[in-house]
DNA sequence: CGGCGTATTGACTGAACTCAATTCAGGTGG
DNA sequence: CCACCTGAATTGAGTTCAGTCAATACGCCG
């Protein structure tokens, strides 16, 4: 199918092939234009035929499942950098939508699929995204189990923390873009109750409010302590400061 | 990497190369000798190197992890013929046990990789795999977040009736292999309130138990209602019988 | 038949939910 | 510039579903 099919194939490569021999699985989607889409706005749709695949340049999304009588599902947000639809079925498998200004790039499956049949050095790469997926949505059940409302806060504040700490090098400030409500689909909880939980965390000095959706991390330690995943190991070290490697790891 | 390494990996392929030109991925591990394992006895750990990956072919297995005093949290059931450790990770994302006695056939990664490497063919089977992980792992997601204690009992129970159609093409006959400390952990619930639920639903003539690992779904149509993931479609057709290539899909 | 682990049942507790009232912040228009 | 307005967030009061703790029943195996 690599080589046989490749001519009859060839008129789909357009995007593809704009960018010879990608080194980064990212570059396969730079010959696509940016589009862009308003905060609220609907990018797919669980159950849509699944054509495309997605990179997020800017902005935030969410990704989630409504089941009976309208209860939805956050299943997980997405930052610039990060891909979506990458699940080869031919339905997605949850909808889509901005949280912030978002601003993507869309790529056809096919372009996609066949780029990763030519150059076979990105298919690691797609492997580790899948994967990583995979391991962020098990962590996301270990929460949803048996984690307590106040952990699941914690769990969530930790992951923005790591997460916007590549463009905030210095100083433990977290920008929560979504609304309680999308914290509440994500977290299992209601958004009285994450906001009862927030309230109390700062009430113990563990963060402290810069706005509504701002907040410092006074102490860290304490807030890792308090996700509930604390290995032996890490839990014997929190109580000291100054661990910052072990507690901000990268 | 393809051809041109080749010859010097050759000497990995040991396993794989015996069965040449599989068809179909379970192919890939026939060369390799099946291992047996007790029921509750261990076939890898959390954090394990990930050397290996495994073809269930009998037997039932769950995988796991635990967090924090020792909280458990098993993320699947695995029956003959499912494939496990196909994260390619380089250490395991979770443990694995034997539920019941287990016959299972070891192949070391690399050959595995190997074998996706040589055998176009095979990678979309994999891929596809993976993907069936990913939503099931989304479906467990929606159950823990957003369903109560009947509509994941109920879900549960639908999960395993669709999966022993195969074996039981007819008669709703389901069995449960693993403990209710089992069904508790995969279901975020505990044990009292799994036992309670079950016999609720037998109360209630939904089902009816014949042993305590077996029962027989007397009404499948409300067992389905009660799962909570009714689309309107489904909701609609559920309270007539006789919908059964409806209510019991393949 | 007795013993032990698993499952069930019961009584009570509590964490999170629901419903309702208030406060806050950001945007608009006078 | 400020006062108002609106949706979001917080706070409060009461309820409920599932958890906890404890007692009992079942069933399997020696």
């Amino acid at each position: 199918m690599l080589s046989v099919a490749y001519s009859a194939e060839a008129k789909h490569v357009t995007a593809a092939r704009l960018a010879p021999q990608p080194e980064r699985l990212e570059e396969v989607f730079c010959a696509v234009p940016r589009e862009s889409f308003e905060a609220g706005e609907g990018v797919f749709w669980e159950g849509d035929q699944a054509d495309h695949v997605f990179k997020v340049s800017e902005g935030v999304l969410r990704v989630f499942k409504i089941i009976a009588d309208g209860r939805r599902v956050i299943t997980g947000f997405l930052y610039a950098g990060d891909l979506v639809g990458l699940s080869l079925k031919d339905r997605y498998l949850y909808s889509a939508e901005a949280v912030t200004p978002v601003r993507l790039r869309r790529l056809a499956r096919k372009p996609f699929a066949e780029a990763l049949e030519k150059w076979p050095d990105l298919r690691p790469q797609f492997f580790a995204r899948v994967c990583d997926e995979m391991a962020t949505a098990q962590d996301q059940m270990v929460l949803l189990s048996r984690k307590s409302a106040e952990e699941r806060v914690a769990t969530f504040l930790m992951l923005l923390a790591r997460r916007l700490h590549g463009c905030h090098p210095i100083g433990r400030r977290i920008h929560l873009p979504m609304s309680r409500l999308d914290m509440a689909d994500y977290l299992g909880l209601t958004i009285e109750t994450v906001s009862r939980t927030i309230t109390k965390l700062v009430a113990r000095g563990v963060i402290s409010p810069e706005g509504r959706h701002d907040f410092a991390i006074c102490k860290p330690g304490k807030l890792l302590a308090l996700c509930g995943d604390g290995d032996s190991y890490e839990d014997t070290i929190d109580r000291e400061p100054k661990m910052r490697q072990a507690i901000w790891p990268h």
